[in-house]
DNA sequence: ATCATAAAAGACAAAAAAAACTTTTATATT
DNA sequence: AATATAAAAGTTTTTTTTGTCTTTTATGAT
């Protein structure tokens, strides 16, 4: 439903939303560690968040990423948008071509009622939300270390 | 969240259960056809559902693919797991290694239960229900000829 | 028995996704 | 100004998925 690339660009923009501020940036490795996902691809995947004004970053020493305030007023789906586009999430489970509520498959009803669910809450919720909701300690990022 | 192998394995099997019996086969060519997927991959998928008991077929002429009345018994999830495995469908959303109850990622309460009714029916509703209900005219498994 | 048909089997090719590597550019610190 | 740091940019490699092609085997019809 969702390709690896982003899948990692949404926990790593999370992790950078809780863990980074324009006066505390982070590295693209120390990123892939945290999150334990491929350091290289993962650079990629920010220097494409970067041009799309989901995350930012400055070069050089101190130098890295994080989330502006403004950044941080995106939504999940802002992000799945500027990675593969929305059609992965939107396209029928079992590949029907014209999958809808006149012609559906044979799950339809089943996935239907979920993907507004999702899109609904991938659309509206901001980061900022989820990055404070994660402090609160109601999400993980990563395991066994969390929040240390 | 399913591979598009698995997306044609269960629509080809669905297709077969409703337009094929032990005397009326069809060859895969034709089903590749009605379904509107890649024929020589489909004839490999096919292969593959044969080799593990989800459908039944005869060589030479006036054979091809069916399902006998034990085939029509297997359920969604029978053909998911010899195609490509239940690894897909139960993994995280967000790629959260040990996502879970306990070490829910950020969208965990959305995808949870959902994740359970899909498993739920893909795994206890049978090929033959789905076959009736199809007939019924409640799902649809290809575009503007139907039924035809 | 022969022949045409259609699946089985196996090798092969193309495309997409995932991942790695190298060079260049910007920038804080000294 | 020089240096070290870290992102940006671009190229390349690997793996997985998807898809094709060729040969072999089985079987119903004549």
């Amino acid at each position: 439903m969702l390709t690896n690339q982003s899948k990692y660009a949404i926990r790593s923009v999370l992790y950078l939303a809780v863990y980074t501020t324009n006066t505390n940036k982070m590295g693209s490795k120390e990123v892939a560690e945290k999150i334990k996902v491929p350091a290289p691809f993962l650079a990629k995947i920010l220097q494409k968040l970067v041009k799309n004004n989901i995350i930012s970053s400055t070069k050089g020493p101190k130098g890295g990423f994080y989330l502006t305030e403004s950044d941080q007023l995106n939504s999940m789906l802002d992000i799945v948008r500027v990675i593969e586009g929305l059609e992965l999430l939107s396209e029928c489970f079992l590949g029907l071509p014209k999958c809808g509520d006149e012609n559906p498959c044979a799950i339809h009803h089943l996935i239907s009622p979920f993907k507004d669910a999702l899109l609904d809450e991938m659309g509206d919720k901001t980061i900022k939300q989820y990055a404070k909701e994660t402090k609160e300690g109601k999400y993980f990022l990563f395991l066994d270390d969390e929040l240390d």
